[in-house]
Order: structure tokens, then C-alpha cells, then sequence
DNA sequence: ATTACTACTGGACGAGTAC
DNA sequence: TGTACTCGTCCAGTAGTAA
């Protein structure tokens, strides 16, 4: 009854609407390489077909699809189109670049570096349940001080933790509590500045920078380090 | 006279045969996944397409099509075949990866990590040359130890001497002498292991895995390394 | 079991153009 | 300048099937 009316062409499945058409891959990669990942960039359709050596009208549509799909944002201008990738599309490109991790840096110890920084003292809260207690003593070979340490990754590194969501780690399974959702995740053995240590990643919760350190110390004063410092981590995977 | 033949169907310029399709991109990370950048890999047309949600003929042709272009390089196995990604397709793939790294690594530091090897004495010869010699008097601010360091970088690092290949460091220019030509390179001023230094990255030659460092020092010495140590080399962009 | 040919077709792309 | 619509073409992907 709407032939050709964007709206009326439902996706089949919801599958289908999460999936990324190969062109996606080139168009997205283009605009995060213009700056797109931070900030809005001024980029004609004409200038995007340009550099994907297509058409005007084609790159227009091109643009449409991941509006339309929640890939890209688009701020009106004068000129010229602002435009800027969504956290779905930094999503994807991360994977994208763990996957590149995986085919290129592929190593039995995983190198991350990042800055101590202070918690809301969640850390604490969630070690301190005694089912994660509990856990935590049966995969880890020490008991866990009652603290983490919270440690920001650096742009680069964090894709770096896509790839420990998907390796075999120990999970640590979630549980309910007082009617609250305490979450999955995945630990693994490591060092931090050389000192033993265990690396928890939440598989629940969307990806954050920071990852929670725990030790049989308090390591803040083991380390010797404070907000701000740079730490290295050595996970053996 | 030929309809349908493949060998018949002839690109029409030099530079379309050197197109890549977005679908390479995800056949040649697929297989890349699976290890085939250093090895082939059993891998049945069918067994593809359910990897890149395709039917078998599809994945067939998209085979074919690589094999044709010098990105795959079949064994013909009894009941599977064998896929090996060509150095062409590697290379490839080590542009995308450099991609990635722009977009998530972007930083002023550019940092890598190698190991001391020993070199032919051709750092030596070449720094020698009185050529190179003026032209790097000119660019960095001390006269060269006639003797470079040769650093084997690790896998993920090789990636990043793309980014650097396309950065706007000094240019060495090439020349001619005895018939003999001396390529062009780019020059950036470094630190290894703290110590002041220049990296050169040849243009012209395809990639390697070895960069090599000059010094105003013997850097041997200087920093007391031997082959098989392991330097961490920063260079600001 | 594989791989890969042939014929067919639907959707993607480009040209023209309105805004 | 820009963006994005309609329409016509054609090629990439699918099904069927041979080897």
C-alpha cells in the first residue's frame, strides 16, 4: 500500500535489524577515521562517495540505512551534514578491532595498561557478598582483600577486553539477592606491576574502561600507587 | 566469443584489479580468524558460507573470486579443501588493522616493543654513504654512529609501522650511485630505552618486520643489550 | 561427502532531477 | 551549494544440479 516507504519495510526478524551489511563495515571505519568516534564530522554524501568510490546518491542512501539502523547520528547544517558515530557503531568497530587483536598480537599473555582510579566503593560491596566471596576462594588460589582496585584502561587496550569476554576464563556465576541482580563474570589470573592478582570482567553490564583488580592485599598500599598512577597488567590467557 | 568464461572478464583498468570488494574484508578476516595467515586451513565452501551467512554456492564463488585475485592460495584436499591467505592479503589485512589502531590508539607517543638482532652490516653500509649521511646531519640533531640497531618488532607493532609510513616525519630522499639505487625513507626522532635515537622506516622495499635505529652512541653498548633483549622504542608523532 | 557450473531473479546501484 | 526522491538497469546471490 506504501511501496518504497522506508517505515513499511520491516526487518523479518530481530536478528536481521543487528546485522551489519559488509559496506557498513567500510562506511563506519571511513567516518571514526575523519573523527566521527568523538565528535561530529562535517562530510558531504558526495565527499563520502568519494572515498568509498561510489556516487553521491549512493553514499545519501548509505547514510539513511545507519541513521535509520542507530549507527550514525546526524546533525543538520548549513552546508554540510554533521555526522557522528553512536555507541552501537563504536561497538562494532571494537569488536572489529579486538578481531584484528586476535589475528595480529595473538600472544599467551595479554599486556594492559591503565591509570588507578577511586571506585564508588562498589568494589567492596559486590566482593564482600558472601556468594561472590564464596566463588572467588574456589577459582582464585588467595583470599580477596575486601576492596578493589579500579583501573581505567586506555583507548587502545580496551578492545583488548572483548577478546577476555570470549576467551575461557573462570566465570563467576551470578546470583540474586534481596530482590537485586548481581552479575556474571569472567576472572582471570594476572600480575599488576608484578604483583599477583585476579582480573574480573563483567559479561552482564555493557562494556566499561575500567576493570576491577583484586588481591589478597590491599593493594593500593602493596603497590604503593595512588589515583592517577599507571599500572601494567599481565594476564596469562 | 568466450560468454561467461572468468578469464575473459579483464578488469578494466589496472587499478580496479586492485579494488577490494567489502565482502573481502570479511571473507579474508574469517579465514584469517581460523589461522590462515600462517598456515591453510580446512575449510569447506559450506562451512564459509555458514560463517558469513551465505549459501555454499555463494561462498564458493567468493572463493574463487579471491583465488583469481591473488588473495587465497587453495590445496586441494580429499574431502576439504586447504585456504591460505597470500603476503597479499596479509598485507591487506595489516592495513585494516592499522585502521583500527588510528581510530582506538590515537595518541601522541607511537610506542613499540622489539627485539636486538643482528643485522648483515648493511645499517652500517648504508649509513655510511655520504648521501644518507649529509641528509641525516640535516634532519636529526646529532651526527650518526656509522652502525644502526635492528630491532625485530612483534606482530601487533608491525602493524602500527604502517601509521607511521602515511605520518609526516623527515623524508630521506633516495639516490643513485655505481648504478646501484638507494631508496627513499622517513626518519623520526625516538627514545629507546630511554635514550635518544632515530628510527628509519624504509619506503620503498616492502614491509619487514625490522626496523633499525642510529644513535649518535653505539647503541650496544650504550645501553647494554645484545641480541634476543628486549627495547621498547618511543617515537612522538 | 565435496566443488562449481548454469539459469534466473530481486535488490542494489546510478542517472536524472526536485527541493 | 547541499540532500534525497523515482525509475530503469544490471549484476550479485540463489537454486538446481552435475561432477
Amino acid at each position: 500500500m506504501c511501496p518504497g516507504k522506508r517505515e513499511t519495510k520491516v526487518p523479518p526478524s530481530a536478528k536481521a535489524s543487528s546485522i551489519v551489511k559488509p559496506r557498513d563495515i567500510l562506511v563506519l571505519k571511513t567516518i571514526a577515521l575523519l573523527g566521527g568516534v568523538n565528535d561530529h564530522v562535517q562530510l558531504s554524501s558526495g565527499e563520502l562517495g568519494e572515498l568509498l568510490q561510489t556516487t553521491q546518491q549512493t553514499a545519501s542512501l548509505w547514510i539513511l540505512d545507519l541513521l535509520d539502523r542507530g549507527y550514525l547520528v546526524r546533525r543538520a547544517g548549513s552546508r554540510k551534514q554533521g555526522l557522528r558515530l553512536t555507541p552501537k557503531a563504536i561497538d562494532f568497530l571494537r569488536q572489529e578491532h579486538a578481531d584484528y587483536i586476535r589475528i595480529f598480537e595473538r600472544s599467551s599473555v595479554m599486556q594492559l595498561q591503565g591509570l588507578v582510579i577511586s571506585g564508588l566503593g562498589e568494589g567492596r560491596y559486590y566482593i564482600s557478598q558472601p556468594e561472590y566471596k564464596r566463588q572467588f576462594k574456589e577459582k582464585v588460589s588467595f583470599v580477596p582483600f575486601p576492596g578493589t582496585l579500579n583501573v581505567r584502561l586506555s583507548g587502545g587496550d580496551l578492545s583488548k577486553v572483548r577478546i577476555l569476554r570470549d576467551s575461557d576464563g573462570m566465570e563467576i556465576k551470578g546470583f540474586q539477592k534481596d530482590g537485586r541482580t548481581f552479575g556474571s563474570g569472567k576472572v582471570f589470573m594476572a600480575t599488576i606491576n608484578g604483583h599477583e592478582c585476579a582480573v574480573v570482567i563483567p559479561l552482564r553490564t555493557h562494556y566499561s574502561d575500567v576493570v576491577e583488580v583484586i588481591s589478597k592485599d590491599f593493594l593500593r598500599d602493596e603497590l604503593g600507587v595512588k589515583d592517577g598512577d599507571r599500572v601494567e597488567i599481565k594476564i596469562k590467557v
